[in-house]
DNA sequence: TGAAGCATGTAATTTGTTACATGATTGG
DNA sequence: CCAATCATGTAACAAATTACATGCTTCA
């Protein structure tokens, strides 16, 4: 969240939404009642601050301040060692015995959608100007990987592939 | 759970900690309190039984029933449209800043070990007798394509490659 | 001016994690 | 027989999801 904040700048909980959209919610997603309760509790914290519209829709600005900056500098210094989990729940269901070409049927077009956008926001990507960060193109390569392998996957199995 | 509880037959929450451990557990953590409290939620839902010990441990004994049995039948039958999350804290550090090389660093040992643990079941389970399940080895199949994903993604950001 | 959907939030529920606590068994 | 660890469970806490509720804005 904090990182959010600061890459977007002052903004409301509705401006993180649109941004975590098509960035960031494409590996990590965030559900929109979270936007809106995290950012106080970054606030109560001493993280951020908070400023409230008089009329109208009364919405909330929430800025990172320095001591936020300084917790997620902190944060992103610091190399967590774990591996994170597939957790995937198709492949659940192929582990306890469902039929791994019904589930692969489900599953392949859902994998050549997500690619197909990926790839797009790869190309406009490469067109960047510099000095945009690295981050999230960086993190997008992991997403075009990935996908690639589900999709080989998935299209394997559907086609009764089983190994 | 039901899944397990039918792979297993009847059995203690310890008994599914165990199989749990080196094969599900591989892509789909679940805490021990997790398999003590869940199956008695099963239980409550009329969809496994219980016998418990006189006396010793007085341990549990949980095994699936006819309703259990049809609920996992229905729920393996049933593909889910969705797409799992890659939802890796590693990259969220890459994505919101970090130092790629770094975060890479602390990654790559991590997942050249998850892949050398997964070749050695891969090759366990190719000498698995007819009549096994498939659908471990075929979730295996797809630990082995993403961990070698991984393992290619941060080797080359540990070597200062950001694409 | 009324419907659609944009935008904003809160509350309730469910789920998951962490910490606590303790009895049983085994090997030295 | 005692220490280690195996095994079993519960309780408290934290997090995430879902549902609810509603005010604004725009456009037909």
């Amino acid at each position: 969240m904090l990182g959010l904040l600061r890459a977007t700048g002052p903004c409301s909980p509705y401006d993180l939404k649109l941004r975590v959209a098509g960035s960031l919610g494409n590996f990590w997603t965030v559900a929109h009642s979270h936007l809106y309760a995290e950012p106080d509790r970054l606030v109560a914290d001493g993280l951020a601050s908070v400023e409230q519209e008089r009329g109208g829709r009364r919405r909330k600005t929430y800025a990172i301040n320095a001591a936020g900056d300084a917790a997620l500098d902190g944060w992103l210094a610091t190399p967590r060692p774990a591996l994170a989990e597939i957790r995937n729940p198709a492949l659940l269901q192929v582990f306890f015995g469902a039929d791994p070409v019904a589930i692969a049927r489900a599953q392949l077009p859902l994998h050549e959608a997500k690619l197909a956008e990926y790839e797009v926001l790869a190309a406009a990507a490469a067109d960047a100007p510099r000095g945009t960060q690295p981050g999230p193109r960086i993190a997008l390569e992991a997403g075009l990987r990935t996908e690639r392998v589900w999709v080989r996957y998935w299209r394997e199995l559907s086609a009764g592939d089983t190994g």
